[in-house]
DNA sequence: ATCTATGGCAAGCCGA
DNA sequence: TCGGCTTGCCAT
């Protein structure tokens, strides 16, 4: 068993020194190290060593370390004097400067950062703990691994198109060497409390003047208990499972005491929502319960609460993480309520017994919160647990603590990432407005308005229905071609007069021909390895189950941080943002496609539709399959797959949408009304039942008769409309808020407009979703509450289903009046009777 | 308090 | 009434 995990790293203010978390799978207990003579910064500078001897007098500086200038990046508009303020943890130069940096560092820089990156720690390495000394511990890599390192690596490793294939080569044994690092089974709490209930009003945390009236309590070792206040409130009878403990408290204050301890064992806590208010709330409970410092496990920041000695998890951030919700669960959740999110990943919901939680029984209470807190917990462990195992990953990729991974967002991660290699190689970071200076007037003009450079082709789709389509797609398209064509913030429009006739097709710009460009190597390695690697590995049946798991953990968290590589580069937010890079990476990319298609089409291939990196041919053989593939390796470094095959594919005129049904029936649904969110669901339970129906078409023949099915199913529903049948909750349509109710100035969409009419609008905010269904009042729309079925718009509900159900009916009526050499018809009308 | 990008569609709003 | 613009949702 390997000694201890990195997990976590923080500057401790109040006493002036780091704090570094490791976890022992062993004991499954933190170790705590703590560092007392690092609270002084480190100071970074560009100047000449004699510039700054100076500095080496003053006792609020521990050490000076000189920077490499980043030599792909023009100088001649940096003074000398400038310091590398963009850094946070750098600071040196004028005593202004250093003042400020200073200041700002006191107040909230994170001393992490800078004590990872100097001492060559790695968040989620193993270490030995050894008499105050931390040091660094190698795992053995098991002969099979190194084999299939060897065998699935090396061999396929493409370091040819890297300007110095060796640096490459280093980078991706030394990620293989990290990743392949065991994840250690992590001991968790989860923890969820009720508060007394006040009619209409939802408690504050800041306040914490209700009592905390249950807490729920779920340990991954079979700690299953939940403390219950006994309140007015009825007893009630136990109908917990057994193995539950509930235990009564008459004094909340002793209740909250026996949580803290409970709370203290554990390594790890996880929450749903505890930053912004089940931690502060019982810390503030507890302050007000004069519950005494030493024994509370919290401590406040400005105003969430966390952990002194554990390691505090929030759910619910992690979940409303956009990277997590697509790319690690496939968008299986729309709103991120404890109960979505259960239902959609667990099959399981928040109980409802159908009263004002304030109306509870006691052992109602109890359930209701225990279930709370078992649902948190199983968030975490559902699919051998899939979440902290990404969690592992991610913060071994990203160089950051575990509890950040899972609260911030993915360009944080992806800041992190790049920061650590710049400082691992004593590479000044680039300021905001170096880069600026160099992206400033060479851009080439979007197409789009509101947009700032132009983004993937998408190919005009052959209306009608195709059978036997083979659809290919380039793997991980724009991060292989980062990788391919050296594309960096500092390699695009380098500073080399050679260099630029290394020119980027469709634009001004050119790549570096001298040197990796920094970017070009982190993603270019991580792409490498999870396309060559990782996902065989994955599916290698001669590892073990426990050794498949990991890698596919390993390839899902390579794919999230990938995906977002290229975006960052074109966002705003991103402290290397280049545009010139980002267009970079799109232009290539339409070129490849655009190339890959004319190829197809000269190998008598017909292409029906396209998009950034996909490509719908049709009926074509293997050998041109296989043709094409070479061509696509060979021109353009980028490989080309069959995703899959659709036994037939309807496409309509218009672009991104389109229907699929592959050799095994299963249909796949892009773009159409039917399947957006916010469609009424009785629309979207027939259009569903219109996919079943077309689901087991085999050939021209069966469409006739599917055909038929489809038409008295849409008549019917129809008529159930016409007579008023179908309930109101079915006929909503779900809009979500992009933003505050106070922003929509130039035009009152209608879900706003409904949402008013409930108390003027007051309890909705951004990311709500407003219900409300088409009424025949003068706004034309009603909430959801407020509507009866007398209020119901008959007419709009038709012309939606109508328009709805064409997007499906209208090709294949196309293809049937062409088979039958009939006039062009499209309506729905004519779908049923032509 | 939160933030990766662009391309494209349907529907509704609102001024000309 | 028309057409440009806004909005939300989805594809990649």
């Amino acid at each position: 068993m390997p000694p201890s995990m990195l997990v976590s790293a923080t500057y401790d203010g109040p006493s002036k020194s780091a704090v570094l978390k490791f976890y022992d799978p062993k004991s499954q207990k933190l170790i705590l190290w703590k560092d007392e003579t690092g609270h002084k910064p480190y100071c970074f500078s560009r100047l000449a060593p004699d510039e700054i001897a100076h500095l080496n007098e003053r006792d609020d500086i521990l050490e000076i370390k000189t920077v490499t200038r980043h030599d792909l990046i023009a100088d001649s508009d940096v003074k000398m004097s400038q310091i590398i303020a963009s850094d946070p943890l750098a600071i040196g130069g004028r005593e202004s400067s250093i003042r400020n940096s200073m200041e700002t560092w006191e107040s909230d820089i994170k001393y992490y950062e800078n004590y990872l990156y100097d001492r060559r720690l790695i968040v989620g390495k193993y270490y030995e703990i050894k008499d105050g000394a931390v040091i660094p511990h190698d795992l053995e890599i098991s002969d099979e691994v190194k084999l299939a390192l060897k065998g699935l690596l090396w061999d396929k490793v493409d370091s040819d198109s890297m300007v110095d294939g060796e640096e490459f080569k280093k980078f991706i044994s030394e990620w293989a060497e990290l990743l392949n690092q065991p994840i250690p089974k992590i001991r968790r709490l989860s923890v969820d409390i009720e508060i007394e209930a006040v009619m209409g009003r939802i408690p504050d945390p800041k306040i914490a003047e209700k009592k905390v009236t249950a807490v729920g309590l779920k340990g991954s070792d079979g700690y299953d208990r939940v403390f219950v206040l006994r309140t007015d409130a009825e007893q009630g009878t136990n109908a917990l499972d057994e193995k539950i403990e509930v235990v009564f408290y008459d004094e909340e204050k002793k209740m909250i005491q026996d949580a803290f301890a409970v709370i203290e064992e554990f390594p790890f806590v996880v929450t749903y929502n505890g930053d912004e208010f089940d931690l502060p709330y019982l810390y503030n409970r507890a302050e007000r319960l004069k519950i005494e410092k030493s024994s509370n496990p919290l401590y406040m920041m400005r105003d969430s609460a966390s952990l002194k000695h554990g390691v505090h998890i929030d759910l619910y951030r992690t979940f409303s993480n956009r990277s997590f919700q697509i790319y690690a669960f496939s968008q299986s959740y729309t709103d991120f309520s404890l109960n979505s999110v259960s239902k959609a990943l667990l099959g399981k919901e928040k109980i409802d017994y159908g009263v004002e939680l304030g109306d509870l029984n006691l052992y109602q209470t109890a359930n209701y919160c225990y279930n709370d807190a078992l649902l948190t917990y199983e968030l975490t462990s559902f699919n051998s647990d899939l979440l902290m195992n990404l969690l592992v990953i991610i913060a071994r990729i990203g160089r950051m603590p575990i509890d950040d991974i899972a609260r911030m967002g993915v360009s944080q991660w992806i800041r992190s990432l790049l920061y650590y290699e710049h400082r691992k190689n004593n590479y000044i970071i680039p300021k905001r407005e170096e880069l600026e200076l160099r992206s400033q007037g060479v851009m080439s003009d979007a197409i789009i308005k509101d947009k700032k450079y132009r983004g993937g082709l998408v190919v005009e789709p052959k209306e009608g229905i195709h059978f036997k389509v083979v659809v290919m797609d380039f793997a991980s398209l724009y991060p292989s071609i980062i990788k391919v064509r050296n594309i960096s913030y500092e390699t695009v429009r380098c500073i080399h007069e050679e260099c630029k006739k290394n020119t980027i097709p469709q634009t001004n710009h050119w790549a570096c021909s001298k040197k990796n460009g920094m970017t070009s190597l982190i993603i270019g390695s991580l792409r490498d390895l999870r396309v060559n690697y990782y996902k065989s590995l994955s599916k290698k049946e001669t590892l073990t189950e426990e050794q498949r798991q990991q890698y596919t953990v390993v390839s899902q968290a390579l794919k999230v941080i990938l995906n977002a590589s290229y975006g960052v580069m074109g966002a705003e937010i991103f402290p290397l943002y280049f545009l010139p890079a980002a267009e970079a990476t799109t232009a290539i990319g339409r070129h490849t496609i655009l190339e890959t298609i004319k190829k197809c089409e000269g190998a008598g291939i017909e292409v029906l539709y396209g998009d950034t990196d996909s490509i719908f041919l049709k009926d074509p053989t293997d050998e041109q399959i296989q043709t094409v593939i070479k061509q696509a390796k060979k021109d353009h470094g980028v490989d080309l797959e069959i995703d899959k095959t659709y036994r037939y594919c309807v496409l309509s005129n218009r672009k991104k949408n389109y229907l699929g049904v592959t050799e095994s029936g299963k249909v796949d649904v892009k773009g159409l009304t039917g399947k957006k969110s916010h469609t009424p669901k009785f629309i979207k339970d027939l259009f569903y039942e219109l996919l079943d129906v077309l689901s087991v078409v085999q050939s021209v023949e069966d469409f006739a008769k599917a055909k038929r099915e489809i038409s008295e199913k849409i008549a019917s529903c129809g008529r159930r409309l016409e007579q008023r049948e179908i309930p109101l909750e079915d006929l909503t349509f779900n809009v979500m808020l992009s933003k505050a109710p106070s922003e929509y100035i130039k035009t009152i969409p209608q879900h706003i407009r409904a949402a008013n009419m409930i108390d003027g609008g007051k309890d909705i905010k951004r990311g709500d979703r407003v219900s409300y269904v088409k009424t025949i009042n003068r706004a034309g729309v009603m909430p959801l509450k407020l509507a009866s079925k007398k209020d119901i718009d008959t007419k709009k509900y038709v012309e939606f289903m109508e328009s709805t159900l064409e997007q499906i009916t209208s090709s294949m009526s196309l293809e049937f009046d062409t088979i039958l050499g009939k006039p062009k018809q499209a309506g729905l009308e004519e779908f049923f009777w032509g």
